[in-house]
DNA sequence: TTTAATCTACGATTTTTTTCGTATAATATT
DNA sequence: AATATTATACGAAAAAAATCGTAGATTAAA
């Protein structure tokens, strides 16, 4: 049983996941579109950037039809709690804490927000308070 | 009146970072043997990393004695907030709140930590209430 | 004072990531 | 059918980041 060794997307290789995870399944054409309203990029330059994605394994593709449809490989909020992890190890030194403490110190945060963090606060609460402290480690 | 342009550190120079913030205007024999507790790296290497972030204005050095003595140039907050803004950008397609549930609800925290969350929390609402939308802008 | 140890400077290489040009095939247009 | 358009494949260059070796200077030890 081997577990996905997923590996770590790059700057770039996130940027084309967004798109597909927020338009779902896509053409080159049209992943290449949605990045180029943000910056200049070559309709080469992302078509090969998806290949690369491919052998990586964070994409798959439907190669049925002459125009090939790429979708993402990775779930939204698992590549995203991996990067996450790295994040918080590198630039927060290892304290989510921290992190979160500045994610909403310094951004304007909507009533609405601030309740829905409070509503999370209270089931992890209830969490902590059902199942106690646990060393998680392997047998 | 022009803002510092201050650029975005590397991975590797955000190691290098956290030992100076962690511990003050450090020898790069120091911040080397800092970085060997985690992962290989040679002396040079250091060396070379923060000759360059010392052109890059992220550090700064006291060379008085023989052994240079660098020290960080950028505050540990403000540079993790500039960090934080490009990752949510990239990783959370912008959106703060999303990161900060996963943050949350991802790992182990515990009660203390939601208490402090709780506090700031309070705080914000405060704010909130007493300053009403603001679009910010320079007079 | 020789020898050994420790530093900095710095060029150069390696590795990783991004970008692009060109060949070629398939499809659409005239 | 001939021509233009739009695709993919793929090598390879460009750019960015990280790593290292070596020379020469300075200090410490013998």
């Amino acid at each position: 049983m081997s577990k996905s060794p997923l590996p770590k997307p790059t700057e770039s290789e996130l940027e084309i996941l967004q798109v597909l995870w927020q338009h779902g399944p896509s053409t080159v054409r049209f992943v290449n579109d949605e990045l180029s309203r943000k910056r200049d990029v070559g309709y080469t330059t992302t078509l090969k950037l998806l290949q690369l994605m491919l052998d990586k394994g964070l994409v798959l593709r439907d190669d049925e039809s002459k125009t090939h449809v790429y979708r993402a490989a990775v779930r939204e909020e698992e590549t995203q709690g991996l990067l996450l992890d790295k994040f918080v190890e590198s630039a927060f030194g290892g304290s989510a804490m921290k992190l979160v403490m500045q994610a909403l110190g310094n951004r304007r945060t909507s009533r609405e927000e601030l309740a829905q963090i409070r509503r999370l606060l209270n089931d992890i609460e209830i969490q902590n308070d059902t199942t106690p402290p646990s060393t998680d480690e392997a047998p």
